[in-house]
Parts: structure tokens; sequence; C-alpha cells
DNA sequence: ATTATATACGACAATAGTTATCGGATATAA
DNA sequence: TTATATCCGATAACTATTGTCGTATATAAT
């Protein structure tokens, strides 16, 4: 429990082995792959998946890759953590309304304690804390 | 991602309702499970747990059930995490030497310190905090 | 003593979320 | 034209969580 995806650990490892090179050197999917011994495939969706959410730039064909787009130091780790994983919960019922329980439950307010203590917590970490 | 489970949940659950009755009195699994509408059996084993870590007390037979053993205000989420889930990490390598990506991994370092960040916010508040 | 009601607990089944694979398409530099 | 790269949907495998079943043990009440 309360554990990143490999999607955001593959996602950071892409984002800093890019932030170490110059901004306008492209970093091939099969680079990092190779590099950080990650399945190629799974980065490949990450890498697309970071690319349309305008985070890095996908340079196409032969001598092709990725270059960062966004400046890492905008983006806080709650923002960061949606665009690649959707919206972040410690309970499922925090976003579902319907939940059986929900009439029952005693414990709704509290998590949402626990829950806005984390995000805020997060929301004081930008990506860059993270990769620098 | 970052979730608490239902065990962590269930447990929250019949703690509160434990501390809103007379301390001497009895809470039965049943009891709560119908009250709160949830699995008995999961209910049941969560509730073993509890009472193997001594935080609270079981009572055989008939008119049996738990009553609170631990000062609630004396565990903080950690923990309790701990006591009710085992260790806690963001990530499996925090723990795990023989890690494959270990040499090349880059994120090491940030991952730990997004771990430690959680961990400090999560000493921060006991089980009171959150069954008040 | 017997019975009813409760906890204790191991083994296993079902589910859900994560992680990984496969097949084929499109873009472009050389 | 070819080689190398991104793009992308479908689906399979894996893992952790969640839930079920059967049975044993303890004890209060009758």
């Amino acid at each position: 429990m309360l554990k990143l995806t490999r999607k955001v650990e593959y996602a950071l490892i892409a984002l800093r082995h890019m932030q170490d090179k110059a901004p306008e050197l492209v970093s091939s999917t099969k680079e990092i792959a190779t590099q950080y011994n990650i399945p190629l495939e799974i980065l490949a969706k990450t890498l697309q998946h970071l690319a349309k959410e305008n985070i890095i730039e996908p340079i196409n064909g032969p001598r092709g890759g990725y270059r960062l787009k966004a400046h890492l130091d905008d983006i806080n780790l709650v923002e960061f953590f949606e665009r690649v994983e959707g919206p972040l919960g410690l309970s499922d019922c925090f976003f579902d309304l319907n939940c059986m329980q929900i009439d029952h439950c005693n414990i709704r307010t509290p998590i949402q304690r626990i829950n806005a203590n984390m995000i805020n917590m997060f929301r004081g970490m930008t990506v860059q804390d993270v990769t620098s």
C-alpha cells in the first residue's frame, strides 16, 4: 500500500535522464530502456503519455526520440501523479459517492483528512525537486 | 496508487467504533460488521490481528468481543500502518537491495526523499487523530 | 453437562490493479 | 527505398488485495 507505480518511476527516471543532457539533445526510448534496464514497450507507452501531456516533445524518425518540453519546476507532484496516473486518493470512497458503506462509514472524514495531508505534502514538491 | 487498504480502513472503523463506547464495554465482530456493512470474515481476521498486536483485547465466548487495550494517541500512523500491513515503502526498491535496476536507477535518492516526506507526515499523526 | 455464541486460524478462491507483451501503423532522416 | 524511430490498441501475465470456507477452541448461560 501507499506505493508509487512503476509507470511513475519510469517517468521520473526518463525525465531525470533528459534533464542531465543539454536541452536540445534527444533521448530515444531504446537508449533509456537499455541504460536503466526498463522493458522497452512499457517505457515507450510511458513516454508517449508524457508527450501527450506536453511534458516532453517527440521527435520522429531515425535519430529521433524525446526532449523536455515543460519546466519541471512548474509541475508539482500532485499534478504530475495525476497527469501520469489519473486522480489519486487514499481511499476509493473519497471519490465514490455510490459506495455501499457511505451511510454507515464512520471514518470518511478522517480518511479525507489523511488524504488532504498527503495531497498538501505532494503539492509542496515539484518534479524538479525529485529529478535534481 | 497511494491508497490505504481495506484492512486499514476496517481497522480504523472498528477502533473508532470501540472508542465511542465506554471503555469496559465490548464490541463483537458481528456487531461491527453489520453496522458498517463489512464482510464478517475479513473483519474477524483484522480484529484478530489487532488483538495480536495488543491494540485491542479479545473476550471469548458468548457476550464476548473486543475492547480497546492500547492508547490510540500513543500510536502514530506509521507505526499503525506497519503493525497492520507490514513495512511500508513508496517503492519496492527502497527495501530491495537485490533489485535488478539498482546499479542503473537514477532516482533512488529522490524516491527515498518522497518516501521520507510521507513517513514524516504520517509519523506526525496518531490513530487518535483519525478516530476522533 | 449441554448448548449457543463468540473468537482463532489455516487454506484457498475471486477480484482488481499493475505490469508486460504482441502486432501492426505512421513518420522521417539518411 | 530503407532503416529507425514514435504511435497505439488489444490482450496476456502477474501480483496484491480482498473475500470465502471449514474447522477448532473458549466460555457464559441454562
